[in-house]
DNA sequence: GGACTTTAATCAAACGATTGATTAATATTT
DNA sequence: AAATATTAATCAATCGTTTGATTAAAGTCC
């Protein structure tokens, strides 16, 4: 509270940039674009009100940077599951496997990475006004690994990869796995626990994969 | 733009509560707490700023007013589907056709009543910032609703109501119908449409039918 | 290599605009 | 007339932005 002197002891001058980056990534999240002011982002990066303008050009150009920020902590996360040009396994149980592989991926992200606490309140308070950054994140990250599930889902089922019926399956599955992240506050407090355990991100996982495999099954056997 | 007359014709007295509540929800759901002005609020519901603290007593009080008015949305929409003290029906059919109605209403909710455009944005922003309005909403709706298809889910599968596996499955059949609600954008640009179309609705709908029916199957036969 | 200039970066201070809140006066209803 | 409701006008505070000064490092010239 009563920071009588400067809070960051030195700051190497090339990182004032990444640092009001990072505390505006997190007020903005925390607060939204209006409801986080200027010099508060610049007392947290511990620096003066006006290197946001020198830096950014103003409050949008930092709104702007941490737009670009979380799109490259995404593409960084996701571009580990996304081997380019993959052959597509040729049994079910294969395609199952790499289906749970990378929702696994996407969980360990999700609720194990320390910059998911940045990125997704920050997303989410994107999603209620699709800007630039929305545009950057979506066609960045969400089309192309939900384009790749789908190829996957439909070779273990037998459906057309870019049917509305596969394409609304896959969200339903990675809708879930969002959720838990989105409504942590409402499921951590149902389940009687201020956050989640290791064992709960585990049982999270379990359920998930339980309803993939209890779907595909179905899935292959009325298609197949 | 230039609305150099009143924007209202003629607003009858008691109707300036209402009226700034309405708009006070739409433009807090649309750009938070902090982004939506006072006087915007007052704009839209054409009236004096000052009626805001007459009403309400300020700016917070309008918030709060916001939070209980969407609190009574979700109690009217779950009102409908709870039974106070039904008798648990037997059959494992049964049960399954409670809980598909439990969803089914709740998706014609989130996707067709004009009353959820209001709140679910409202809601979403609560979410990031549990106050005392995402305690109304979620210990009068969500923990009731939730319990509820807990108890229906383990009579059908047999296994026990408050555990965290149940809990945890009943989650994700929420949440995936959440989902599509929350990421309703990146889910309608998927599917190459700018708003879902009635067809686009019951498709979501057949979509988490089908993952319950799938996943109660397994349940069922895993645990009878 | 020493003296001067340029550039990048940061700072305190101040700008006009807008914020939520308050006031006193007016209008409406009972 | 009294109570309720709405208004225009004003308040201090805070907003994002701009300014001019200051510092230190890099570049330039003789």
């Amino acid at each position: 509270m009563d920071k009588t002197t400067k809070a960051a002891p030195a700051l190497s001058p090339e990182n004032t940039r990444e640092t009001l980056i990072r505390e505006a990534l997190r007020l903005f999240g925390d607060k939204g674009f209006d409801g986080a002011s200027t010099r508060e982002i610049a007392d947290a990066a511990g620096t003066n009100v006006a290197s946001i303008a020198y830096h950014f050009g103003g409050k949008s150009g930092l709104h702007r940077a941490c737009g670009e920020a979380v799109a490259k902590m995404l593409a960084n996360a996701s571009g580990q599951t996304a081997a380019p040009h993959e052959a597509l396994p040729i049994s079910s149980e294969q395609l199952r496997l790499r289906i749970s592989d990378i929702l696994k991926r996407m969980a360990a992200f999700l609720f194990s990475s320390p910059q998911s606490d940045l990125a997704v309140p920050f997303i989410l308070r994107e999603m209620a006004h699709p800007g630039e950054a929305f545009e950057a994140i979506y066609s960045g990250m969400m089309e192309p690994v939900h384009k790749r599930l789908c190829v996957l889902w439909a070779g273990a089922t037998g459906g057309d990869p870019e049917s509305d019926e596969v394409k609304l399956t896959v969200f339903s599955m990675i809708g879930q796995l969002l959720y838990f992240r989105i409504g942590a506050r409402a499921v951590s407090r149902r389940l009687g626990r201020e956050t989640f355990s290791e064992q709960d991100i585990t049982a999270i996982r379990n359920v998930i994969e339980s309803n993939i495999s209890a779907r595909l099954n179905i899935a292959a056997k009325g298609d197949a």
